[in-house]
DNA sequence: CGCATCACGTCCGATTCCCGCCAGTTCCTG
DNA sequence: CAGGAACTGGCGGGAATCGGACGTGATGCG
């Protein structure tokens, strides 16, 4: 259990992983678990290159092993997030709908403010049904501005 | 076989000595054993005063001939007692732990509950392992009291 | 001896409470 | 009137909390 700072657009970040793949990532303020990193380690070489490049807006998708431990209804409510496109939004409730009970939107919410590795499990692509943020780890401007983030790379891209 | 009343905060206590140790102290309520004693008595004198002291605050360690008597099981638990510090309290279980077996945690509520000497034996510093006070022979109040007591005289000692 | 009693502690199931929801109402403005 | 803020009742999962059952050792009484 190794953890690393990630400097970025929305303040110092902290990813932790062990040797296999990543655990958590933490926002500014938050204290993260694990010791410090020294030297190369892969997972995190691979984390920090990848945030970094969704930072520059070079990186729609990431591609890395994690390990995000929770319940069993956690991980698929986590899983279903990552079916959910760059630059996208859905509502807690249609979240929910997607596993299968649309009652289950308010479990979802919790579930989703849970989630230990935002960012890369887009948790912050998922708002109210109408339209409000209502919630966020890292905090709502964070998740505003993770979303106009997205919004603006996809606005320049060309096709 | 003599006993003497003892005036404090928690009503009137009796006190019974030999001529050589304390046997007992009773509690407001409770029939003292022995004969009144008029005259001066060597370990009653003595009892009284450090009584006197302990409920003004200003003894928190007594110096006086014990002779509790009970099975060899409650004189270990007893003595035992004798090692908490004022101010301090354990769990009965922890208690039992240093008597040789966590098991015997209910045993030593037992032997606690036999205690003759009350106060200056200080079986009111042993609480439940969840904190509650769960039982005291003089009354919950009391030993509320004692504790509340001694907690205050330590938090008014300077260093 | 057997048995009940007790100033405990641990475990497990049940209950409570909190929470990043949502749809339906009401009531109020512009 | 359309639309929006405020309120309401109902919803599911999870962690904390509570309460009862049980195991425990020493003692006192048949």
């Amino acid at each position: 259990m190794m953890y690393r700072p990630v400097p970025s657009p929305i303040g110092l970040l902290h990813v932790t992983a062990t040797d296999d793949a990543v655990v958590a990532i933490w926002f500014a303020g938050q204290e993260p678990t694990g010791a410090p990193a020294d030297g190369p380690h892969r997972v995190l070489d691979l984390a920090t290159e990848q945030l970094e490049e969704y930072f520059a807006g070079a990186r729609t998708e990431f591609d890395l092993p994690l390990e995000p431990r929770g319940t069993p209804f956690q991980q698929a409510a986590w899983k279903a997030l990552l079916t959910i496109p760059y630059g996208h939004t859905v509502s807690y409730g249609e979240q929910a709908r997607r596993l299968g009970d649309p009652n289950k939107a308010r479990a979802v919410g919790a579930a989703n403010g849970q989630n230990p590795i935002p960012i890369v499990v887009p948790c912050h692509r998922v708002i109210g049904s109408s339209g409000k943020l209502t919630g966020f780890g890292g905090g709502l401007p964070t998740k505003s501005w993770l979303l106009e983030h997205e919004q603006t790379v996809v606005g320049h891209r060309l096709f």
